[in-house]
DNA sequence: GTCTATAGCCCGATAGAC
DNA sequence: GTCTATCGGGCTATAGAC
């Protein structure tokens, strides 16, 4: 992680790396298939950390907008130092093929995780969601979270102010949107929204080991 | 691209286009700086080509549902004969600092054409937008287009049944959300999702050309 | 059976002669 | 504008040290 904060993903070599950790150049792939492959063990333990820390943020209000803003506002955090080199991370993520895409079965556990992650989020908070979108929403919340990291990414500006901003905006446009959604009007537009989630949720590839 | 259809982006090595193209292999980076550049072509060339026949969707409907599907439909028929090779396209597309990135201002060009052509969409449509809306929503569906895209790209049914049938949902979803953004009541909400839409949309880079 | 060292393949990209 | 030659780096093979 030193070499690839200090140099970047692509001019971090697998020498450095291997002369780093005192081991041999060939002897790096008995322990890591391939260089991405090292990346999956980063991404993982950075995702723990990310719930971990966000367990607290629940804690602090019954909110929905402020719970929003803080578990995103704990995942920047955690993500801060390695702003540079997030951008060659997801670029290899975003392959439906690589082993460290979002979306794959490799992935599933952990994904899981994230969404459950949301699930509490909303569980207990006001405005309370409705029982059927209370199901949905914790996907759609998770994947909105990833776009968040994409524009996060992106951001050049400074402390990368202007995703914060959009986070706060966004997190208050959707606490108003879920207050919404349990008057009548809604009911139609709520089923179509839910009808579309599911689609896409029920399509992803679930875990090797995952029964659900 | 025959070679890249047949070997797909990995395994079509420079050489084997440079044979192809009875060139030296190392002149072809006189033509192209990159292997990168050379999909920006396939790129450039694919977008002319979904939105040439793009335009004539929007005459044989004025119903903006019919219109998103449409169009969406004709970008996934260009798309088609490229699905298995579309992954590592988006791959190396995704980094924020290549040259494939949608949001770069490399192809700051293309994505204007690109959201223009959701302008016309949405031009004199059933419903009709309202005016600061009109505004905003061509990003919004030029965005949503591209979500589609990698919703695509991950699509192993048959014939991407599921992709198209996300594709329907969301259009009649979307078409709904329009009729009812004129209403008194989700003028508020309305606000809000201008004011991130602009956010998004007013830190993207500009073309090196591009005066607006 | 764990690890080192060497040697080399392949491929994207570059230098520089002509 | 075209070539030959070569580099740097991901990855592999394999021979042996301990």
């Amino acid at each position: 992680m030193e070499l690839f904060l200090s140099h970047g993903y692509e001019k971090t070599t697998m020498r450095m790396i291997a002369d780093r950790a005192n081991v041999n150049a060939a002897l790096s792939y008995h322990y890591f298939p391939s260089k991405e492959h090292l990346v999956v063990e980063f991404y993982r333990s950075f995702s723990h950390e990310f719930i971990e820390q966000s367990a607290a943020v629940m804690e602090t209000s019954p909110k929905l907008e402020a719970r929003l803003i803080g578990v995103t506002e704990t995942m920047l955090g955690v993500a801060d130092p390695y702003h540079a080199f997030a951008g060659s991370l997801f670029a290899t993520a975003a392959s439906p093929s690589s082993p460290l895409n979002p979306f794959s079965a490799d992935l599933a556990e952990l994904r899981g995780q994230g969404i459950a992650l949301f699930a509490r989020a909303i569980d207990g908070c006001t405005p309370r969601a409705p029982e059927d979108l209370a199901e949905e929403l914790p996907f759609l919340l998770w994947t909105f979270n990833l776009g968040l990291l994409y524009c996060w990414m992106h951001d050049h500006s400074e402390q990368q102010e202007k995703t914060r901003a959009i986070l706060r905006q966004s997190a208050r446009l959707v606490a108003g949107l879920v207050r919404f959604s349990s008057s009548p009007g809604a009911r139609h537009f709520r089923r179509q929204l839910l009808s579309i989630s599911n689609l896409i949720r029920s399509s992803l590839p679930r875990g090797a080991e995952d029964p659900a």
